[in-house]
DNA sequence: GATGAATGAGTCTTCATTCAT
DNA sequence: AATGAATGAAGACTCATTCAT
């Protein structure tokens, strides 16, 4: 805001510039084999510099994954209520929305969501408590949502836990598939088959 | 049989022990947390024994690996004609057991399966590329039978490969939640469930 | 000068100390035995400073040898020009210059010298190549000499090559013996001692 | 000698194939990088057998040194009256047979006498003292055949000792050169030149 | 605020040697 | 005599973290 602020970056650029440099290289490399020397050169500063902003790698690791979840997980509350619905069509038109918005979200930030992805899952281990967490959240959160639905005989399911279970894997390795593994996702179509495909699945009316 | 072999283990066997030692260690700690020393010191021998029977740390690790994903893939591939069913109630019951199958080999192994999925994720990067191209063979051979199928009107999706991305993601992370992280999977349950809510995302017949 | 400059070293001394420190290491226990943690306590400095100098053992011996012997071939090449003397006189005074100025540049780095011989011949076979490529260089060049002086007739010798290769031996041996086994070089009588033998040996005159 | 030794091969037998391979491997990887495994291996024997016949690498590398130092020491000794001639021209005749002779068992032992070279004069240090104090002999040996020359008047050389380092060094070294270096030494020309270049250098005519 | 030189704990891997069979 | 599986000490190298300037 003063006349100085022009020329030296001030303390939030430079941890910006920081964060920005760690979620290339841990993306690149993953959290083990990046170094932090690999994060400060890329960022441009000295070794030192990077203790003044981050407690340790695994701090900065955290941070990143936190603010992310965060992110995701508010979008996502945002839009739980799309289980509320009343009819199998008005379901669908509210659960290609949600599915929309989650493969959004996750794009916008695909970096982050990589080392997340991949962090979580993977036997490293820095981030399985928090990630699993997450991902157990995620499922209780609908689980609820189609007991509420099987109650009110929109959706024919044996057992609402089992099938959160399922759908929040079909989510998350699809996204895995489409933007990490394949570089590409096409959103609209994407959700919109995926969101078919779960909605046959809810389908109160039997099998043939 | 004969009292000498009470005695002295041969080679065979200090081999087994030490894969069985570094399954545990690997599971528990990941690759790259687990030291060479822990797996030999679960294993009752010294360090430089390791380096009798494995070239490296990595080397058994890959081992390990390889051939669970052999084992997994060959029963697959033994299961894989369960598409050619001409309908879909045959469907279903082809289905079902294929996917029971694939659970019970996961879990049979579940150890072994627990390294592969976590490393094969995981940024640690040292099966990530043999893991992928499992996947994506699984995913090409799913397509190529849903293909068949849908081309036979008996499948009523719109994209084979997408739908075969949204299966083996939900058969994986589901397989993943209740035998690795809940520690407990009753595979005639989740088999029939899945093959339910599986057969009817494919059902022909359009949503209501 | 100021009295910042006294308590910080900077790189480059820091880099020299650990340069000569190693080549005392080096020359008292071999490069084989020689552990990169003695050179280091040698220094005054930990472990992992050695890594910010010098990229492995191997590393920091060969850029001591490359050095010394750079500055060897130097030495010897400017003064190559003794053979071109147009009598037998001349070339006594120009041999026996050339003699002593080998000898001085020697035993000035009497350390490194030691370390070059011993790791050249012995075979460890570090330095192997660079030093035998050196040695054959050298005949070389002196052969090449000693075939002008015989052409003119100034030179009695049967074969130049041959030839080199006792003036070689000889001088290298024999500073080896005086300089590194007894540790003491009187460089003049040596140098003088040296040529006479020499310029006899490569004497037109028949035997008697 | 009874009808066993025709089927089992005999201890002597056994020792002596190990210390062929061990000559074998110590002139290819010398002595530090030479194991005992690549020795037995090459002896088509199991580890532990080696140690029924040495007690140590070092110990085989020993006695291997130590034996061929020994025959060298022997054919010297028996040649060393050379230095009795009475007039140069017998003396050059006698010092071509020597040095012939001298060249005839090393290179009839070539990979030996190119492991005592190497270790010897290498840092690896295992045989310096003993082939240092076997080169002094030599020299002392010399020294006093010289002195007693010199004082017949038959030769003209300043100082014996250093004369004697002189004729030493160049023989060492030109044997090193054509035998280890170029693996080709014809013995019959190079003791003629050797003997020719050394007898002028010890002829008592002053230097023209 | 920033720097970057220094630190040293942590681990894989090698290989001479032993010893039970 | 021979075997070969097992041992364990030794040492190079990495990298997160500190701190004096």
């Amino acid at each position: 805001m003063n006349d100085m602020s022009v020329t030296a970056p001030d303390k939030a650029t430079t941890r910006q510039n920081i964060l920005d440099a760690a979620v290339r290289i841990f993306r690149e490399k993953g959290f083990q084999k990046a170094r932090v020397s690999d994060i400060v050169s890329a960022a441009g500063l000295a070794q030192g510099t990077f203790y003044l902003y981050f407690r340790s790698k695994e701090d900065i690791a955290r941070q990143i994954c936190k603010k992310f979840m965060d992110r995701f997980t508010r979008i996502f509350e945002e839009d739980h209520e799309v289980f509320d619905s009343t009819s199998l069509s008005e379901l669908h038109v509210r659960i290609r929305k949600m599915i929309h918005s989650a493969l959004k979200t996750l794009k916008e930030d695909a970096n982050a969501a990589e080392i997340v992805l991949r962090e979580g899952i993977g036997q490293g281990g820095l981030f399985k408590e928090l990630y699993e967490d997450l991902i157990l959240s995620f499922i209780e959160l609908l689980r609820e949502k189609i007991s509420m639905g099987a109650s009110r005989n929109i959706l024919g399911i044996r057992d609402p836990h089992t099938t959160a279970v399922f759908i929040v894997g079909l989510v998350e390795r699809s996204f895995f598939f489409f933007m990490i593994m394949k570089k590409e996702l096409d959103i609209d179509t994407i959700a919109a088959d995926m969101s078919a495909f779960i909605l046959k699945g809810l389908d109160p009316a039997p099998l043939p």
